[in-house]
DNA sequence: TATATTTGACCGGG
DNA sequence: CCCGGTCAAATATA
């Protein structure tokens, strides 16, 4: 898949279809909604297993948002965030960094078979993304204030990274020109 | 005691 | 039947 080069800060748009289903990639991994794991897989040929999580609201207020985080396989430390679905629930509250501290301790004691068990997953880095409810709780802050850029904007900018049908998603109006800088 | 996480089972699509 | 996504019982945590 082509990517862009587009990024905030630390987060790194791949892939951005709507507001609600996209594709980031950060050092942090929170943003300000409540989210609760319900899984957690080894992928094949993947160094680090993928963290599924759905909204905490799922049931009261019936909200189908989902969120799956997967390390990246190269040493920067990043994460692959990937959103699935609309928040029906209450936005996020106010802002501020949290960085995700890995928990190697418990990936040895506890873990360490399980993803041995998958032969073709490597187990040569001890670290691993155990990502719990209370690391995704903290804010990412994206601006949401910030204007959003039209999309005939993006259109202009974005080139040959990017496949035909992403440039021509008109959702990529939900994308801020004040929040997104090409690196 | 209530809520969150862990983790093998389960299941559906390719 | 393999792979990845989800379920749910057991377990952990606040």
């Amino acid at each position: 898949m082509g990517y862009g080069k587009l990024s905030t800060c630390n987060i790194h748009i791949f892939f951005r279809k709507t507001i609600d289903s996209r594709i980031e990639v950060s050092g942090t991994v929170g943003d300000g909604y409540s989210w609760r794991k319900y899984g957690q897989k080894g992928i094949l040929n993947s160094k680090f297993p993928r963290c599924y999580f759905r909204c905490t609201h799922k049931h009261v207020q019936g909200c189908k948002a989902l969120k799956q985080v997967q390390q990246l396989e190269d040493d920067s430390n990043m994460f692959e965030i990937r959103y699935i679905g609309h928040h029906t629930c209450a936005p996020p509250n106010t802002s501020s960094h949290h960085r995700v501290v890995l928990d190697s301790k418990k990936f040895k004691n506890r873990h360490y078979s399980q993803i041995c068990s998958n032969p073709s997953i490597s187990t040569n880095n001890q670290n691993d993304a155990f990502l719990k409810q209370e690391d995704l709780c903290y804010n990412v802050s994206l601006a949401n204030d910030a204007q959003l850029t039209p999309a005939w904007v993006w259109n202009e900018i974005i080139t040959d990274d990017f496949d035909e049908s992403f440039k021509s998603d008109q959702t990529l109006s939900d994308i801020s020109f004040d929040d997104v800088m090409f690196s």
